[in-house]
DNA sequence: AATGAATGAGCGTTCATTCAT
DNA sequence: TATGAATGAACGCTCATTCAT
């Protein structure tokens, strides 16, 4: 397959969340990291089908036997390196909103910010549509990812349900997650080396105006359940 | 890794459209296609990492050798079946637009219907994530998949020209592409087997909304290049 | 482990037969002998454990990836092997009796002469305690060496009955059965390279008398079943 | 391979004789002792090739490196093991004679049912098919598997010579062997699980009358060395 | 047009072993 | 005494590919 050009190659690629392992020693755990480290690297610069054992444990210059020891299985790796993935979204997404600020609009508006910042980067651009391919035939992916999303979505609905106290329950919670789809969308058309990723900032005020309209506007359909 | 469980087992998945070998017999043609279409099913059913020519002569019932033959490398079969894929998608949507409505706000709607009803098949919920995974590494893939992009936003931005003849064509640019992005990014959520799938219905009615407010309300800002 | 040195080391090891793949080329054909011969040497030379897809495929000069062309994996090598070396048997087994001996103690005697000069071979010897061993976990083997020794004792049985036609079934069958099992004990101890080997002779003579008197004066206990 | 099915699962495997370490706490030897009766667990129900130091290691619920601790290295483990278990069945063998029987014959039947006893128990029958294979390639395993039928013949060669006093020694010799090499061939044909388990019985009445007839009549040959 | 045969590289995994803790 | 960490080699197997038939 042709490749396409990276451009920030020998991007730093940190954020990592994992338990430390009972009893293992904490040169166990930064051995782990730096598994975690370089698997997450081939991921986002080669794809899935590249990041394999022997791949992995050559990129960080060890040997495949001690990957092996540390993760006594592919399986074990990838869904280690998952999880600790999406942890730390979901670590960074907490952090995020406990700066309040001030009308409900504001907030929808620094949070639809944030997220389509987040989606410009190289990590997220790469890692995402990789685990929406996955999480389509792999269940542990398909709930971890869900899950992230859930947690994504609760400040978005927090700031509906200020916005319009009138609304019904699951019409907010279509709302937020249409909203939360919306700005995932863009990640292929708008994210890191994308066609249209100049145009991101206009973009933000499309989507601010759309976002902002629906919630203000929409009207619950009378047999909506 | 864990399966996620198939609901339509049996799916026929047709609709592969490719050019017949130049000089090449029509039996050949036909094997060329029965390749295509195993080579689809597992993408569809099982992933991109379990397409293997191996496992897709064995789909078909064809020893490996016959495979070799038709592609000589997976590569080129592998092209070959986005390709076919892909211009199925064009093809289809190159019939959608034959029956016009009368407003373009009526046509705007049953657009997002057509295109939401597409994304809760399994094929599309299955083949787009891993067609944006392939994307970031495949120049390709890229190219060929933005190139079906670009030609599904068309009728929207003639729907939205007439909608905002006021509206500067970068504008339309803007929000027929965030508009096409949005219902992409349902895919993930309320597409096939996915956990809002129930919930498409009324997201629809969301989006329609959201869709139409801002084709009306967007305002430019005086930026905006 | 320490070695036992190979007295007659590069013993050519005959005696396989298996049937042709259908639709598959003579040259195939010879190649699958030859991978089951290196096979049946490495197992007699060295032992069960010994006997690995890369050993196997070095002892004949061959690729890997060509030996599990032809056996696609270890199991369906082991089974081929077993099935060709027991068959191999069966037919050696079935030319011993078609030159009839005059009278029925005559022809005991020689049938033992027969099996035990068999036993004293370095591939019988060798062999038969992996097929035993093998046998107490593997169901394939279990059935296919006790099908190989049912067959052996069915001219034994012929024997004792027109020898003693006053007993019953059980009782001749038993019979065979202690006489065919009391002469594959004589493996250990008097085998290929064993303590006792020397000894065969003398051995033998124990063994007919023992035999010739067994089958001769044995009284049927009144509850036998 | 297909696996046949245990019977009695969870058997217990006692017996195993070894000396304590010298210098060692009496601690350190129960841990030896908890390795070789995990490692013969693993011998006499998945076979040689399946006793690996892993999985004697997970078997007794130790971690790999304290196994390596008590034993070096595999071969001495392994050789610990099998001089344990033969000891064990040596020791077995030498308290057997301490309640002398009246008659020799009496003493040589009872000698038969109890090894045909023994035959017919899932330790022995598992265990020495696989030390007749080991002994082919080991010297090791060959000299102490041997040590232990010498000494299991003793008996039996008094018997005789009680019973045969005009006998020469070569002559006494080879049909002590004869007896216990016969009665060993019956594991793999009425030994537990094997086909004619349930025969044991009454091929033993075959073989006791077979065993004596050979003690009272057999006439050494005129040129028997 | 299709199958059989063979290669060479790579896959995930297990192995026995060594050494630091 | 026991565990954690790491190595290097080998395991069975699958891969894409080439070529003869």
């Amino acid at each position: 397959m042709t490749e396409i050009a990276h451009r920030y190659q020998g991007t730093a690629v940190p954020d990592l969340t994992f338990p430390p392992r009972e009893g293992g020693y904490p040169k166990g755990h930064e051995t782990r990291e730096e598994i975690l480290r370089a698997a997450l690297r081939i991921l986002i610069e080669e794809g899935y089908r590249a990041m394999s054992m022997r791949r992995i444990a050559a990129q960080c210059g060890m040997k495949l036997g001690n990957l092996t020891y540390h993760f006594p299985n592919r399986e074990d790796l990838v869904q280690a390196l998952l999880d600790a993935v999406i942890t730390s979204y979901e670590i960074e997404f907490a952090n995020i909103f406990h700066d309040p600020s001030t009308t409900p609009e504001q907030r929808l508006e620094l949070y639809c910010e944030l997220v389509l910042e987040d989606i410009r980067s190289k990590k997220t651009t790469r890692l995402f549509p990789e685990l929406w391919a996955l999480s389509n035939h792999d269940t542990f992916v398909f709930e971890r990812v869900h899950d992230l999303y859930r947690r994504a979505r609760a400040p978005l609905e927090d700031v509906i349900a200020e916005m319009r106290p009138d609304l019904a329950e699951p019409a907010r919670h279509d709302i937020a997650l249409f909203i939360s789809a919306s700005m995932e969308g863009l990640t292929v058309f708008a994210g890191y080396a994308k066609p249209f990723e100049s145009r991101m900032q206009s973009l933000e005020a499309v989507a601010a105006r759309a976002f902002l309209d629906v919630v203000r506007n929409f009207v619950a359909p009378a047999d909506s359940a």
